[in-house]
RNA sequence: GCCGACGUAGCUCAGCUGGUAGAGCACUUCACUCGUAAUGAAGGGGUCCGGGGUUCGAGUCCCCGCGUCGGCUCCA
């Protein structure tokens, strides 16, 4: 057999060689270092014989602990094995079901005894029992079994999940090459249904950790059983561990929902669950994002509308919110009326549009408004300004011709990245196309798919696509950031609707004098402005850029004397538009510093005899510290001049 | 909504096996008038999330509810 190396060269090896031998063929150390083989891409035991090449020499890679995510991923999946073979030990009779590698870490699903409840507290039993494995060497031992044999020992063995995901398996395979065998590990006392690959043996967990336990549904179906999902993570050393712990420790410190109260920009309450409390400053960020949001829709054609917070539930029935939404709304009643609390903003700006007749001259017609909207999302769901019952959408909703369609997602996409640019966000694309269930035609499919496809193209955009995954009334383009702790949020998205227009009897007059079907653009971008400033504080870790910080300027005087003086310095700050603070306690400086610098902001104007007499401040930026002195008519100019850009630094 | 954990002063937290609530910061007052990350002293402040129960006695134990956190489902 042959096989074709990393470098470029040609390994030779005898027919039935295994991955170990590749690997002892290349040197001895590699052989002890060995985690796994990679065969044209596909990760296999080193214990496997290599597969016999079909044609010419396969690509044949040797994994080690150096092999980067691969490598990872190997041993926390490896480490799942470890930890459900311990809680067998801990917890005889528990019923397990799946423990894969996940992202950072790992987890394992499991039903413990009846009367059995696990929390963190039995983790340090667990992580002992978990290195008993690990010290013993156990080796990961493959074993391809006959499917009913396989469904046999795991029935014997009580293990009704692992039957389920057999069954399912065979049911799954293709009726042309049925499933004959499937694949189990073995280490020490533990058996798993696994497909594998896995290292050599348990001792290859250098580092671990459990971190939570969790609920999740078998199968992700909230019908079926609730299993305990204990999580963990893994990595080959100790050090690599306790550098993605300080990560978390940085996240943790970075969370919005810890900065936000800090630095007095919103609170949570029990009495409105899910719902924030905009402080002053927090109401001064948020006002200025909304600002942006007008701006911007101003020079690009955008109209500011107001429709009502609650409407008869009859809208609802219309809009179609009344079947598929109605667990999420607000519902009141008087005088026997019913009504809703609006949602979402589409329906309200449908029976605005319906309100008035339209020509085809007034398209694209595209409103816009900042609504306040309500949902009723579950207790278990909220989670700070990422997740909440009442928030604000910068949300429009353009009513075009057919034809205008491509031209019009094309420029909400330009709008898109106008915007993020200012924040400095990278964005992905991803072009959802028809699901399933639907309505409207294929035809109509068609067309509005190539319409976001074209417009995509014709801003020269990368983006991916994502088949089946589209409103059940039209395509979508979504918009994904991932922020400075490597997460991933969906920000903005664009979708075409042929069936709000419908349902809403929308119509246009065209330039045959006859009626047309208008077709809907929903766009948002910042997606809601309580997530996005969530997002915002994480991604900057509170840092605002000037232009959204809360307090802009702050001025410190030295001692009570040159109050009047600092006084003016900001009045003038003020006069000019900015948001600036005086700090008129009877503090040390080193204290007004410290508390300005720990509310993060920005600049600091320290005044005293000399600033006085000279008609000047002595700035101090944050973070950077003193920046020297200057005339305070010209730090004004300057900050204005930030702000009015929108600096991002 | 579901599973698990948690809920003590405005904030961060201490309070062992049940015996009448404590610290730091913040706040108020007084003194200090200060040059680039905490001046000092004194003082005020708590239905120990809410409601039931066990007990001579509950912040502490039990039950119910609410909220928060970690997830699951869902989602801007």
């Amino acid at each position: 057999m042959e096989f074709q190396l990393p470098d470029g060269t040609r390994l030779a090896l005898p027919g039935g060689s295994t991955g170990a031998d590749a690997a002892a063929a290349i040197g001895a150390g590699l052989a002890r270092a060995a985690l796994a083989v990679r065969v044209d891409g596909e990760l296999r035991d080193l214990s496997r014989p290599l597969p016999e090449p079909e044609g010419r020499a396969p690509t044949l890679e040797i994994v080690t602990e150096r092999s980067g995510e691969d490598a990872l991923a190997l041993v926390r999946h490896d480490a799942a094995h470890v930890l459900a073979a311990a809680v067998l030990d801990l917890y005889p009779g528990t019923k397990i079901s799946i423990g894969p590698a996940i992202e950072a870490g790992f987890y394992y699903d499991f039903e413990f005894p009846a009367g059995v409840t696990v929390n963190d507290s039995d983790f340090p039993a667990l992580e002992e029992a978990m290195r008993a494995h690990i010290q013993a060497d156990e080796r990961f031992v493959r074993e391809d079994l006959p499917v009913a044999e396989a469904l046999e020992r795991f029935r014997a063995e009580g293990q009704p999940y692992k039957v389920e995901l057999i069954e399912d398996l065979v049911r799954a395979a293709d009726p042309d090459h049925p499933l004959e065998t499937v694949s189990l590990y073995t280490n020490g006392p533990f058996t798993d249904l696994c497909r594998g690959p896995h290292a050599p043996s348990t001792r290859r967990i250098k580092a671990f950790k459990l971190q939570s336990v969790a609920g999740s549904y078998w199968r992700g179906d909230a019908r079926r059983q609730m299993l305990t999902r204990v999580y963990g993570t893994a990595f080959f050393s100790k050090g690599d561990l306790e550098e993605h712990l300080e990560l978390l420790e940085r996240a943790r410190a970075n969370d919005h929902r810890r900065l936000g109260p800090q630095l007095g920009l919103f609170q949570f309450s029990e009495v409105s669950p899910g719902a924030a409390f905009w402080l002053p400053g927090g109401t001064e960020v948020f006002n200025s994002l909304v600002a942006l949001s007008r701006e911007m829709g101003r020079e690009r054609g955008y109209v500011e509308v107001k429709t009502p917070q609650i409407f008869d539930s009859s809208l609802w029935r219309t809009s179609g919110h009344w079947d598929k939404y109605a667990d999420n709304m607000f519902v009141t009643e008087y005088e026997d009326r019913r009504m809703a609390v609006k949602p979402m903003n589409c329906p309200g700006h449908c029976h605005l549009y319906s309100l008035r007749p339209h020509s085809y001259r007034d398209l694209p017609l595209r409103l816009w408004e900042p609504g306040l909207l309500h949902r009723r999302e579950p207790s278990g769901t909220l989670h700070g300004l990422l997740r909440v019952r009442h928030f604000a959408q910068d949300d429009s909703h353009i009513f075009c011709t057919e034809d205008q369609v491509q031209q019009e997602v094309a420029n909400v996409l330009d709008f898109a990245f106008a915007t993020y640019r200012i924040f400095g966000i990278d964005v992905r694309l991803e072009l959802s196309t028809r699901p399933e269930q639907r309505i409207g035609s294929d035809e109509l499919w068609d067309r509005s798919e190539r319409a976001l496809a074209d417009a995509l193209g014709q801003l020269g955009l990368e983006y991916t696509v994502n088949e089946g995954d589209g409103a059940f009334y039209g395509p979508k383009i979504d918009m994904h950031m991932t922020d400075s702790l490597g997460r991933s949020w969906q920000l903005g998205t664009c979708q075409l609707d042929y069936n709000m227009p419908e349902r809403f009897g929308l119509a246009y007059t065209g330039a045959d004098n006859a009626e047309h079907r208008p077709v809907m653009i929903h766009r948002a971008l910042m997606g809601s402005y309580e997530r996005f400033i969530g997002i915002l504080l994480e991604h900057f870790g509170g840092e605002l850029p000037v232009w959204l910080a809360p307090a802009q300027a702050i001025v410190l005087p030295i001692a009570d004397r040159h109050l009047d003086y600092a006084a003016g310095v900001r009045d003038r700050l003020i006069a000019a538009g900015l948001r600036a603070e005086l700090d008129d306690r009877t503090e040390s400086v080193a204290r007004k510093i410290r508390d300005a610098e720990l509310r993060r902001v920005p600049y600091m104007l320290i005044v005293g005899d000399r600033e006085a007499d000279a008609g000047e401040v002595s700035v101090r930026r944050h973070p950077g510290g003193d920046a020297g002195s200057v005339p305070a008519r010209e730090f004004e100019l300057r900050l204005a001049e930030e702000a009015r850009r929108r600096v991002l630094r």
